[in-house]
DNA sequence: GTAGGTCAGTCTGACCCCC
DNA sequence: GGGGGTCAGACTGACCTAC
């Protein structure tokens, strides 16, 4: 039988014809997320963030100050850092290969250009000894040592393993029935098991693949954002 | 001050270039979902869905059989009803204006140039007397008439209300200590208060704004998606 | 001050239920 | 068979913490 999902390739994500709600909606939702009490939203100190008069290289942008080496916007650099850790290879799809326009409304049109432009722009892996000539195989070749992962934020681990323990000590077995107590679950936190993992991984933070008894956080709302990293450079090393 | 945000414009998604990974994991994936059981995922009834020797008359991906009165990929007929239904208007930021290809490795190039196709092709929102010569005006001008919708399915809400129910048993109070107590608020879900709100809205999903005991299956894992909808419809009417 | 982390918001399309 | 609903997966960028 035919597997027709295999045959896919093409783009998915996020560009933003129509992007999230302005600032003003989101700070409120952030106010009012779900449980988590998020401490500095929108911080005063930290409203002075954007540069107004430097643009950003890539796309003329404000930028917030320099990335990777070089003056550019959060959204630049956060596309940066993101194909660089997953290593991403894009392909332009434009009959004029390689030749799109990158600019504030046309950055999300086009990913190889983008990143191209991103590089050509002197964006360096290591932050450093850019300036925009030769620093060039920082996504494609061998030498782009992946940039070194923190793992979740200590303070995203205390959130977490608070859920977890309030989870574990509220209800008695999750649902099914040849699930282990839970309390031996918590136990497991603290004494990681023989699973493979990325050294930057907190270990209670690698599922076992197979077994039922999942922590719940392991499901968090929806960003396994990070998670996922892991598991992409566990498989690609 | 500046409200940097409200500049914003562009378009957001998932133009894919990294597509979800295949159908297997996928299934897997499903099986394995938080905690919902769902009934007949892969169905072997349903197997042969794909017509893989007639193309969508949009994009030539292989067809799903007819939608909206042409034959046409899940894709492209996903996309239609989105954007007729969310009123979306995109705008071809090409050189070229509007004169995008439109296949299936560059369908999500260009959604301004896509939704024209679709329109071209004959996709009309009655999903009949269509053809491909004078069916246009479904989406810009005033005869769109937007489909109807028709609210969360029934198991859904029995599930949603499952869970809520469950939640509202298990903890005594959310967290907070200025909530009123659970049990009343389960009343509320048969009791809608004078909330303005979509005919096909089931009423206790129209979330109260503003109040904090906000019901927890309100937030549900991410898909807000049909709620969206109809936030979008109430304040376009 | 910049690196990396977070996550709400948005989109896509395979797959499902139901008339 | 086709309409509409579902939702995992993927991406974006504003904003945050930490070094
Ligand atoms: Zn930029
Ligand atoms: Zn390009
Ligand atoms: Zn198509
Ligand atoms: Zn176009």
């Amino acid at each position: 039988m035919e597997q027709r999902r295999n045959e896919r390739a093409g783009e998915t994500g996020d560009p933003r014809e129509n992007p999230p709600t302005n600032g003003i909606i989101r700070h409120e939702s952030h106010m009012r997320k779900s449980g988590v009490n998020r401490p500095g939203i929108l911080n005063p100190d930290r409203l002075g963030r954007i540069l107004y008069d430097v643009p950003c290289k890539v796309c003329q942008d404000h930028s917030s100050g320099k990335h990777y080496g070089i003056f550019a916007c959060d959204g630049c650099a956060g596309f940066f850092k993101r194909s660089i850790r997953r290593q991403r290879q894009y392909v332009c799809k434009a009959k004029s290969e390689g030749r799109c326009v990158v600019d504030k409304t046309h950055r999300n049109q086009c990913r190889a250009c983008r990143l191209t432009k991103c590089i050509e722009a002197g964006m360096n892996k290591d932050g450093e000894n850019a300036g925009g000539t030769d620093s060039r195989c920082v996504c494609v070749c061998a030498r782009a040592a992946v940039q070194h992962e923190r793992g979740p934020r200590s303070s995203t681990l205390r959130r977490q393993m608070a859920l977890y323990l309030k989870e574990a000590s509220s209800s008695p077995a999750p649902a099914g029935d040849l699930n282990p107590a839970p309390s031996s679950t918590v136990l497991n936190l603290a004494v990681p098991k023989a699973i493979p993992r990325h050294p930057m991984m907190p270990a209670f933070l690698c599922a076992p693949p197979p077994p039922p008894p999942l922590p719940a956080f392991l499901k968090v709302r929806r960003s396994l954002t990070a998670a996922t990293h892991y598991v992409d450079t566990l498989t690609q090393v």
